[in-house]
RNA sequence: GCGGGAAUAGCUCAGUUGGAUAGAGUAACUGGCUUCGAACCAGUAGGUCGGGGGUUCAAUUCCCUCUUCCCGUACCA
């Protein structure tokens, strides 16, 4: 990613300022060094942002302590036009030099811009090289098995790095590569036509759950049957089936078709229900016989080797072990779809990254594949990126849809819409239309889950427990909902009131001078900073904690300053424009995580 | 065995290029709605950052080592 870093206007202009004084001390330095210095300090009470001084030891041969002092001196000493208007004062503790901002100036260099009409704040310019076009795959679950809560993770972490790349800036193409072949779907082929009792629902939405379920049964009677008579026969069938998927035709082939649309139905529904939009599917089926061709043709040019009847190649020298390609039958495996995949990938939408979100038990199956595509002289080999996370299991383990014990995606989805209807949307049944209590309940669930799945670090495996998900106090997506909810009613009530004022004349930040305003003013101010880390390193855990302490400032501020009750219309009207901003950044910040921000709830 | 990851308050988690006094939520206790929405706010209490070494002016953060747990390790995906 060869592109010059944002720095926000703040830091800009300190670096700046500060460059042009440590240069004439004799220090070698760079703007550069200094942008990415600048910390919070520990409290308001010692400034509004801290330069420390350790890093100019060496090069001026002082204490930071000393070179802390003499910055302030110096800074002190220079005439009012010098100095940017926006620093107010700089003062020396200790090894840091701490900056008190001038928040008039902050306010109409940064906070302004978050309220423009065409919101330029939120369209950060990066000037460089252009971002390169990429792709990113997430959500692959089986047709054939039932949607777990495992699968929510995964999903709300794809779609959270979709938007904020592209809010970044980048060309992206969203896909997803749903499971749709292999010997799950043999095994449940087989109970539906040889087994199956239980009666298939008349509704077409509760067929794919149906399926799920049915896939457990079938795996437990086939496990049952082992070393029985029957061992052999329920090998052949299944050998039947998967002839007949390969070739394209025949009776479980037509039985394939029609119960792998009841998986995808599922999959659409869940996919609607959370907002989330892939621009490509692409299918397992669809690459399975390409896939075989392909490396068929790479070992007749040598690049691959037959051991044990199967063909593969051995990577044990990258310590990646032995890459299996072609099973001894002749069928390819996962590895061998995703090197197909991967060409087709690049080739049909000149992409030139490409990343893949998929749990960390994959890691070694997405290096060898890499590698693999690296032998062949796959030339974009090296722009393919395993994004590996931990996953989600049960309080009793992991959890397998073989076994049956999962949390029903959909399970988790109903008990969170009931429990918002009955313990918070009760209040408005006669004030509110169904549609949008109906409406409300669908988004605060969702804030709940997908802020649940992503607030955890990716590389961090979740517990679920689903009790412990239902409560929604504390840190949590409504939390942040309630937030938006309640500004949005604030600045509706009492926005009239200083209409006047505001049409006027330019907002008086000046008026702001409590700790919980200036502390929300600098927080506003890192939006962007925080969005292009959260990026950059695949974490929209970042995005999470951001949005959570903003608000936590924001409460804080609500309880302690009245703004339909301020001491003057001045007051009253800077803390309604402060308002205005948090509830952009809120609302912004959500859409990163695929989350909606209700307008009351 | 080898490879990868994790260990921070009773529980669930932040703490990212090493920096000021290690922070939240939750559970426990306390206070705050006649006042802009209490899905809220404030306070008390809770820690040898798994153990031990090392590098550094400075280590939860980097290196080594040990312990415990999880994942992966050719015909499943």
């Amino acid at each position: 990613m060869q592109r010059q870093e944002y720095i926000d206007p703040i830091k800009k202009d300190l670096s700046h300022f500060l460059l042009g004084i440590i240069e004439k001390s004799g220090a070698a330095c760079s703007v550069d060094m200094l942008q990415k210095n600048f910390c919070a300090p520990p409290s308001l009470d010692l400034g509004h942002i801290a330069f420390p001084c350790f890093f100019l030891a060496k090069s001026l041969k002082k204490a930071p302590l000393q070179i802390a002092s003499t910055l302030a001196q110096t800074i002190a000493a220079l005439p009012a036009a010098a100095r940017p208007t926006l620093i107010k004062q700089a003062k020396a503790e200790g090894p840091y030099l701490n900056f008190y901002l001038d928040l008039k100036e902050l306010g109409t260099l940064v906070l302004e811009q978050i309220l423009q009409e065409d919101q330029t704040f939120f369209k950060i310019t990066i000037s460089g090289q252009a971002l390169p076009k990429t792709m990113i795959e997430f959500s692959q679950p089986n047709t054939h098995k039932e949607l777990h809560v495992g699968h929510m993770r995964n999903l709300a972490l794809g779609d959270s790095l979709i938007r904020l790349y592209r809010y970044c800036g980048f060309p992206v193409v969203s896909t997803t590569f749903p499971g749709d072949v292999g010997t799950h779907v043999a095994k449940c082929l087989w109970y539906l036509k040889h087994h199956q009792k239980e009666a298939i629902p008349t509704t077409m939405e509760k067929r794919g759950e149906f399926l799920g379920k049915i896939y457990t049964l079938a795996h437990k009677k086939l496990e049952e049957e082992l070393g029985t008579p029957l061992e052999s026969e329920n090998r052949e069938i299944l050998t039947q089936i998967l002839k007949e998927l390969h070739q394209g035709h025949g009776e479980y082939f037509n039985l394939w078709k029609e119960s792998r649309e009841w998986s995808l139905l599922q999959m659409r529904n869940l996919y609607k229900w959370s907002d989330v939009h892939f621009d490509q599917w692409y299918f397992e089926s669809e690459v399975d016989a390409p896939s075989v061709a392909l490396i068929k043709k790479y070992l007749e040019k040598g690049l691959f080797v037959q051991s044990e009847g199967a063909v593969g190649v051995d990577l044990s020298s990258d310590n990646l072990g032995f890459c299996l390609l072609l099973k001894s039958d002749g069928n390819g495996l996962y590895a061998t779809k995703d090197i197909e995949l991967a060409r087709r990938k690049f080739e049909e939408h000149k992409i030139e990254k490409s990343i893949y979100v998929v749990d960390v038990r994959q890691s070694l199956h997405f290096a060898q594949v890499f590698k693999v595509l690296e032998l062949m002289g796959f030339a974009h080999a090296k722009d393919c990126i395993h994004l590996a996370y931990d996953f989600v299991e049960l309080p009793d383990g992991a959890m397998s849809s073989r076994k049956g014990n999962i949390v029903p995606i959909q399970e988790l989805i109903d008990e969170m819409v009931k429990l918002i209807r009955n313990n918070y949307l009760l209040q408005y049944e006669n004030l509110w239309s169904e549609e949008e209590i109906a409406r409300t309940a669908h988004h605060v669930a969702i804030g709940a889950i997908k802020y649940g799945m992503l607030r955890i670090d990716p590389q961090r495996k979740i517990v679920f427990d689903l009790p412990e998900w239902l409560k929604i106090d504390g840190e949590s997506g409504p939390y942040i909902q309630y937030s938006h909810a309640r500004i949005s009613s604030l600045i509706e009530k009492v926005a009239p009131k200083y209409a006047a004022s505001a049409n006027n004349s330019a907002i008086p930040w000046e008026e702001l001078k409590e700790r919980s305003e200036e502390a929300l003013m600098l927080k506003l101010a890192d939006f962007n900073q925080v969005v292009i880390s959260a990026q950059e390193n695949n974490r929209p855990s970042f995005v999470c904690a951001y949005l959570y302490d903003l608000c936590k400032l924001y409460n804080n501020f609500y309880a302690e300053c009245s703004v339909a009750h301020a001491a003057s219309p001045e007051i009253g009207s800077a803390r309604l424009a402060l308002s205005k901003c948090v509830r952009e950044v809120l609302r912004e910040g959500l859409s990163l995580l695929g989350i909606p921000a209700p307008k009351r709830m």
